[in-house]
RNA sequence: CGGGGCGUAGCGCAGCCUGGCAGCGCGCCUGCUUUGGGAGCAGGAAGCCGGCGGUUCGAAUCCGCCCGCCCCGACCA
């Protein structure tokens, strides 16, 4: 690979679009070209890259048993109407007309256009199990595509459908995809973390993410550092631990707070602790609208809420929904008096003597106790874990990281197999509906998690079984004839023996050469200049090293294949 | 969708307040010199100043509408 016949455009300057550094240096490096908002181009050296995960993710998935084919990335509207999606998918979903005026989706997710083609093929239970998968590209509408490739509209995506008689079997396959995803993100050279995860209205016993750990992410996760649990942060559970609150710490007043709101100002003008204030939250849901209560120095989590609640649209009221159904204006809601549903987090139930809106503008209550003032429709844990709380498993320290998603996998039951009639006939001739899971890995969204986690002020630092090319062979004068015929005649043997290898024959000077082949974070360097020419030695530097290495030329395609294989090796 | 910011050469930006020849750095092209960490000199090409409308003798600059992009938030199988 001669970098004079490549297309490989790499930047000084970082175009002020790019705010993530996995995003900055994928520009800068000449991997990927924006097209519009959360759409981009792959240049030769950034298509490399997702080459090389796509090889990973397809070698272990065929390993585990699962068969690759490719599904429409158009789908019509008639299977979506079918699972009852069209309706509730919302904007994510990109719809369009064809000239016939009708409906075509373009597939976010492939669960229906799967479930429509194994309900036509597959009739009996000797057909089963089945997991079949694809590496395609996805399409989600997404409110705010943001950071590059992190999070874009169109992005590669392997997704999988198992397809079981029943659960057990089911389960032993998302343990077999769990291990197949381990090794994906293992042999990928990334740092990760398996955790457990919301299963969301789908329902099933459990779900688990994969996270790449990095400082960018935009999922929040506990792990706990005495046991090996971890969730996502919409998961993690605060262990429950019910008290009754003591008796009432006297009467309650009505205490004027002109102009105060927020928890902090509430604190500071009541000179009390956030933690003897309650948060009243109003929200809106598709069931009407409900009052969340959360200790003032606590978080809500929307998810228990949801989870809780049984609904899907559960959104913060407007100001003006606010005051009609508190009678206050925003920052003065509390629970006395309120005449929707109550539902309150566990730390609130145990306190006697809680500070709280007044549902009257300016004004607070002091004193307010649970069981004498206001009545409670369910109480649970609705608030998000924090790095104090104790492990709910071991009881254990947790510690609050950030992680970047890039994989998925849950059972989805019958779900789909119901909506869309997928069934087999079993051993005794009944009907059965199939049992599915599904299993999804953010293929695009893994080369930017890869540089998030992997480059220094010079540029990006691939593990060698992502990078681009292997090797990066650079003359320092091509106008010296012996290095010239030297660097050509290497260039030849190592293509020969297997070795991606790019040599830089522009009519550059080495400090280009240099500047460029760390942008692109080639792993392994090789220098050959007129000195230790002389003296039959190429200087080879490691990517991540400070200092270059000398090597024999004679002995170098060996030295560096051990190099290689001892890398990929290493992270398979 | 709410809040904020920005659209001027391929990239990074100045000019706009106070209307009057469209600029700077990098990149690109030609030539010479140079060759171990983003070279030097000389010459050159490249712009509907995001779009439409208005004000004005005259608009990148002032006014209105629209479009696009980025950030924060809400949202997210």
């Amino acid at each position: 690979m001669l970098f004079s016949r490549m297309l490989i455009p790499t930047l000084k300057e970082t175009p002020a679009e790019a705010e993530a550094i996995s995003h900055q240096l994928l520009l800068r490096a000449g991997m990927i070209r924006k097209v519009t908002s959360g759409i981009y181009n792959y240049l030769p050296l950034g298509k490399r890259v997702l080459a090389k995960v796509e090889r990973i993710v397809r070698e272990e998935m065929d390993r585990a048993g699962a068969q690759e084919v490719l599904m429409p990335a158009v789908q019509p509207a008639e299977l979506w109407q079918e699972s009852g999606r069209w309706g509730v998918y919302g904007k994510e979903l990109l719809r369009f007309l064809d000239r016939h005026e009708r409906d075509y989706c373009f597939g976010p997710t492939h669960e229906e256009v799967v479930t429509d083609l194994v309900r036509r093929e597959v009739h009996s239970y000797r057909q089963l199990p089945l997991n079949l998968y694809q590496i395609q590209t996805k399409f989600r509408d997404e409110i705010r595509p943001r950071f590059g490739l992190i999070r874009s509209r169109e992005f590669i995506m392997k997704d999988a459908y198992s397809f079981h008689k029943g659960e057990a079997g089911a389960e032993a396959c998302y343990q077999d995809m769990y291990d197949a995803y381990n090794r994906i993100f293992k042999r990928c050279g990334l740092n990760f973390k398996v955790v457990e995860a919301d299963s969301g209205p789908i329902g099933g016993s459990f779900s688990h993410e994969f996270m790449v750990l990095a400082d960018t992410g935009e999922d929040l996760l506990a792990s706990c550092n005495a046991c090996a649990y971890a969730a996502n942060l919409e998961k993690a559970e605060v262990p429950l631990d019910l008290q009754e609150p003591g008796p009432p710490a006297g009467d309650k007043e009505l205490m004027a707070t002109p102009g105060v709101r927020t928890v902090e100002e509430v604190a500071a003008f009541l000179k009390v602790n956030s933690k003897d204030i309650v948060k009243t939250l109003i929200y809106e849901t598709e069931r009407g609208p409900v009052a969340i209560l959360i200790r003032g120095d606590h978080e809500v989590n929307e998810v228990k809420v949801k989870n809780l609640l049984g609904v899907t649209d559960l959104a913060l009221a407007g100001l003006i929904r606010v005051q009609e159904l508190t009678g206050a204006e925003a920052g003065f809601a509390g629970p006395v008096g309120l005449e929707i549903p109550i539902y309150a987090d566990q730390a609130v139930v145990r306190m006697n003597a809680m500070v709280t809106g007044a549902n009257h503008d300016n004004h607070h209550l002091l004193r307010v106790h649970p069981q004498r003032d206001f009545k409670i429709s369910r109480m649970a844990d609705l608030r998000a874990a924090t790095a104090q709380d104790p492990c709910p498993r071991c009881g254990g320290e947790l510690t609050i990281l950030r992680g970047i998603e890039v994989g998925h996998i849950f059972k989805l039951g019958h779900k789909y197999s119901k909506a869309l009639k997928a069934v087999y006939l079993d051993q005794e001739g009944a009907e059965q509906y199939i049992y599915m899971g599904c299993y999804g890995i953010g293929v695009s969204r893994i080369v930017a998690a890869a540089i998030e986690q992997g480059h220094d002020d010079h540029g990006i630092i691939f593990p060698m079984a992502l990078a681009p090319v292997q090797v990066a062979l650079i003359p320092i004068s091509l106008n010296d004839a012996a290095v010239r015929d030297c660097v050509f005649k290497l260039h030849e043997e190592l293509e020969t023996a297997g070795i991606e290898v790019l040599l830089d024959d522009r009519d550059e000077r080495p400090g280009v050469k240099f500047k460029d082949c760390d942008l692109l974070g080639v792993p392994l360097r090789v220098v050959i200049g007129a000195k230790t020419l002389a003296q039959g030695q190429a200087e080879v530097k490691e990517r991540r090293a400070q200092a270059p290495e000398f090597v024999s030329l004679a002995g170098l395609p060996e030295f560096l294949r051990q190099r290689i294989s001892a890398q990929i090796g290493a992270s398979k």
